[in-house]
DNA sequence: TCGAAGTATCTCGACATCAAGATATCTCGA
DNA sequence: TCGAGATATCTTGATGTCGAGATACTTCGA
C-alpha cells in the first residue's frame, strides 16, 4: 500500500536525484501521521463537548491523582505549549468551570490548577472514547509490532523529553 | 530510557486500572515526536528565513517539477490544511514574491501557483538544512531500525491516505 | 542581610488556522 | 440545451498559539 510520503520521496528523487532524502521516510510520517490523528482527535472529542487542548490540559491534571492539581509549569513540560499559551488555556477551562487556580501555599509566585468534579468526570468520559477510536487505528498493526513501533518512537524521543529542549 | 509517554501511561495504569491504555504507547508518542520537530523545524528553517508552512508550500511545488506548479487543491491534500488556510498561504507568499498565481487555461475556475526562481532557491537551500537536522536525530537508529519505523508508520496512515477523510 | 540571578506566571500584540458559507464555473443526464 | 449538483477557490469572523517582555517572588553567595 502506498501513501502521500511515498510519493513525496519518490518526487524528491526525481526532482533531486543528488540528495539523500531517506530521512524524510520516517519523519515526514510521524509529522502526517500526527496531523491526521488531529483532526481525528477533534472529531472524537467533539462528542464530549470538548476540544483537544482541553483533553490535554483535563487529563494531565486527571492523571496526577487526587486531589488532580498540578502547577502551570508542570502542566507545560507536559503539553509542549508555552507559558502564554497556558495561561490562557486555564482562563479559558476556568470559565468553563471545569478547573479552577489556587494559590500555592509554598511558593507565594506560584498556583495550583485543580480539576473540579465535572472536569474530572468529563476527562474521564473523553478518554474512554478517545482509546476506542485509537484501538481502532491500532488494529492495522499486530501486538508485537504496536510494541515494536513503540519501542523505536520512543528512541526518536529520548533527546527531547530527556535533555532540555 | 525513559519519556514522557512512559510516565504518562504508568500514571494512567495507576489512575485508572481498569482502563486498556496500551494505544497510547504508540499514538501519544507519534502526537509528541511530531510537536518537537516542530519546534525543531521552526528552528532549523529560521536560518533561511524560513516559516514551516512556508516550507510546505514552497516544497510542494519544487518537487513537481518543472515549471514548478500546481493548483491550490492539489496543494490542499499534500499539506493537510483548510483552503482558507491555502489561500491565505498563497497570499502571502505572494506578497514575498516566492511564488505567484496564473490563471487555469484548463478550468476558468482554476488556478495555478507557481515557484519564482527565488521561490525555488528557497526551498532548496531549506530542503537541505532540514536533510541535516533530520539525519542528526534518527542517528538513534541504525538503517534497518528506520526501515521498520517507517514500515510501520505506512500501515497506520493508509486509511488516511487512501479513503478519503 | 543584601542584591543579583533565577524562576513562575501573566500580559499583550501579531499572526496562522479553521469552519462555514459565498461565488463562479464545470459536468452530465434528461 | 438546460439545469441540478459537483467542484475550485475565496471571504469572513472567531479563536488559539506564539514570542517577548513585565511582574512578583525565591534562592544563594558575598
Amino acid at each position: 500500500m502506498e501513501d502521500e510520503v511515498d510519493r513525496l520521496v519518490a518526487a524528491w528523487r526525481r526532482e533531486r536525484p543528488d540528495l539523500d532524502v531517506e530521512p524524510l521516510e520516517v519523519l515526514s510520517r510521524v509529522s502526517r501521521l500526527a496531523r491526521h490523528l488531529d483532526r481525528a482527535r477533534r472529531t472524537a472529542f467533539a462528542e464530549h463537548g470538548l476540544e483537544p487542548w482541553e483533553f490535554d490540559v483535563l487529563t494531565a491534571l486527571r492523571r496526577a491523582g487526587s486531589p488532580y492539581q498540578l502547577s502551570p509549569g508542570q502542566l507545560l513540560t507536559q503539553t509542549l505549549v508555552t507559558s502564554g499559551t497556558m495561561t490562557n488555556r486555564i482562563d479559558r477551562l476556568t470559565g468553563k468551570g471545569l478547573v479552577k487556580r489556587l494559590p500555592d501555599p509554598d511558593d507565594r509566585r506560584g498556583v495550583l490548577v485543580r480539576l473540579t468534579d465535572d472536569g474530572r468526570d468529563r476527562a474521564d468520559q473523553a478518554l474512554a472514547g478517545l482509546l476506542a477510536h485509537e484501538r481502532e487505528l491500532l488494529a492495522q498493526l499486530t501486538s508485537g509490532q504496536q510494541t515494536e513501533l513503540a519501542t523505536l518512537l520512543r528512541l526518536l524521543i529520548s533527546p527531547f523529553d530527556n535533555i532540555p529542549g
